[in-house]
DNA sequence: TATTTTTATGTAAGTGCTTACGTTTGTATT
DNA sequence: AATACAAACGTAAGCACTTACATAAAAATA
């Protein structure tokens, strides 16, 4: 009955589980160690250690070797000053460092300590063997996965294929042609002014881009249209992705990809061997979309009967 | 070159590699959580996921369920009720209990966070399955382990253990005379006064104790006599523990015991089927050693010669 | 050479827990 | 019924770190 709960947050709590299992052992540990010697106190161990090793080192290289952050360093040589069992001095070449290094008292100590040290150590690895497991190799091999792609990277992408696998892409239907023409209007007030071009193209997408063969994407989500995309049908070759907008709240969620590989899947299927479109300079995350699907920027700057700061980028299918 | 001291003390750091690694998956976790909306913070979460699983719950419901302290239970708690996910009401039967339940608003956050919830689930499932390790049974496995018996007491053990084998126990030896006499002096002094009988005793060794078939031992910790034990042979068949004295500094370390295990040992060798001793009613860490070395106490209450509120305890040898 | 950037250190404050302690209420014992 | 004991909750403070920020010196760059 009881931690049931905590088995079915089991997962979630991974980390937790990892983070209390370590410090309860450190807890106890500390705790022994301050019944034997007031002093010893295992957190301050590793440092005088480290410099027992090196004879005197700075701040960073202590932090660095040791896996905290340097204000712990510092923490800990406050305390380890305190109990005079290390010295400080500044650094002779480099005025911004910090030497510490054990006094004699501190070089003393530390080899009184030497065999509590190895207590812990001889106990900790009767637990390891008792458990049966390698847990250094597994607590080395998930830090490596971690190292090769860190956590955060793994969640973002996680969340992105799954916002992504919830927007649904579907094809053109009368009754989204309000839609259509909506998305475009938001997206082109932000950026520019509705031009009589756009305006009747929007207004006629039948007949200006389906009967010619054409076709137009929508992105939903939650049964509402957030986003919208047309191929338009240039030549037998050649289709243009036009007309992408999506709506500002529902921005981040993957549709303008997802619209965009529609398109190019429609002209793809169609036997086309470029898909091109026109974009301005300022619109940079789309940009970065096109470059994304290996759209490539064609060199000549293009003359459009917009008068916008417009280039051309192409794909070429394969 | 660098890590090498961190791999170095990695044994001793055992239990804070664990919690380093699990203190670095919830970091990031708490990030990306924080990132997307403000208020899921996923140490919020477990409460309510258990407070949506229960209805409604007490403070110690939730700590008892989650394994964390009270305290902890009723930050988290205070946090929720600012973000109005909960709502808190005495208790009616129990004027001591707050019950805790969700508020309709925590409800659907919930249910909002739930996707979020899942995503850190499959990350955590896709590590662990990379890793190649059953990380859970291995954190169960632990946990099992210290349940048994608690890290502090595996410590203490470890250490007692050390203690004992550094202490020597060597034979009489004329050079000793002097330590024998300081040693029962020291103690004496401290618990009683030092009787006529005594000084006769301590003051001639070799006639009193070894010349009659007894033996004396030392135990001797770095070069340093700190406790010393009598043999006397009484008969045959039985030879008194006597003249027990550890000094004061070196208490703790397990002279005693092994002093009093060399008495025993010399009796069985002799061929001895008894090791009687006196001890006095106020000894009580002597008398609690006799006992877990198997001695009883003798029912009468003996007369001796000494001045003492004493009795006497006996081991059978077998 | 002047200026920007980076590095080493230090300080302050935050975090997510914990232990320690106090108050109120309920339960058990005399 | 009176009293001792235990439990539930709450508050305060501590712990072992962390992030965030500040400063001065060194290194890189223009």
């Amino acid at each position: 009955m009881k931690n049931e709960t905590f088995s079915e947050l089991k997962l979630f709590s991974f980390g937790n589980l990892l983070k209390k299992l370590g410090e309860s052992i450190q807890r106890e540990i500390t705790e022994v160690c301050k019944n034997r010697d007031s002093r010893f106190d295992p957190k301050l161990f590793p440092v005088l250690y480290f410099l027992q090793k090196v004879e005197k080192s700075t701040v960073q290289k202590l932090a660095d070797n040791l896996q905290i952050t340097h204000p712990a360093v510092i923490q800990i040589l406050n305390k380890l000053k305190e109990l005079n069992l290390i010295e400080t001095s500044p650094g002779l070449q480099d005025k911004r460092q910090t030497y510490s290094k054990l006094t004699e008292e501190g070089k003393e100590l530390l080899n009184n300590w030497q065999e509590l040290y190895s207590d812990i150590e001889s106990v900790n690895k009767e637990i390891i063997e008792e458990s049966g497991y390698d847990v250094f190799n597994m607590i080395n091999s998930i830090n490596n996965l971690l190292k090769q792609k860190n956590y955060k990277q793994r969640l973002d992408e996680k969340i992105k294929d799954r916002i992504m696998q919830q927007v649904e892409i579907i094809t053109y239907n009368k009754k989204y042609r309000e839609d259509f023409k909506q998305l475009n209007y938001e997206w082109l007030k932000q950026y520019f002014v509705v031009e009589p071009e756009d305006e009747k193209l929007l207004s006629n997408p039948d007949k200006f881009i389906i009967k010619k063969g054409g076709q137009i994407f929508f992105a939903r989500l939650n049964n509402e249209i957030i986003g919208t995309c047309a191929a338009i049908k240039i030549d037998k070759y050649t289709y243009e992705l036009s007309k992408m907008a999506v709506t500002e709240k529902a921005q981040g969620k993957q549709a303008g990809k997802k619209l965009a590989l529609s398109v190019i899947g429609f002209a793809f299927s169609k036997g086309a061997k470029f898909v091109t479109l026109l974009t301005n300079k300022k619109l940079f995350a789309a940009i970065n979309l096109y470059k994304q699907l290996g759209f490539e920027i064609e060199p000549e700057e293009v003359k459009s009967n917009y008068e916008r700061e417009v280039f051309r980028m192409t794909l070429l299918l394969q």
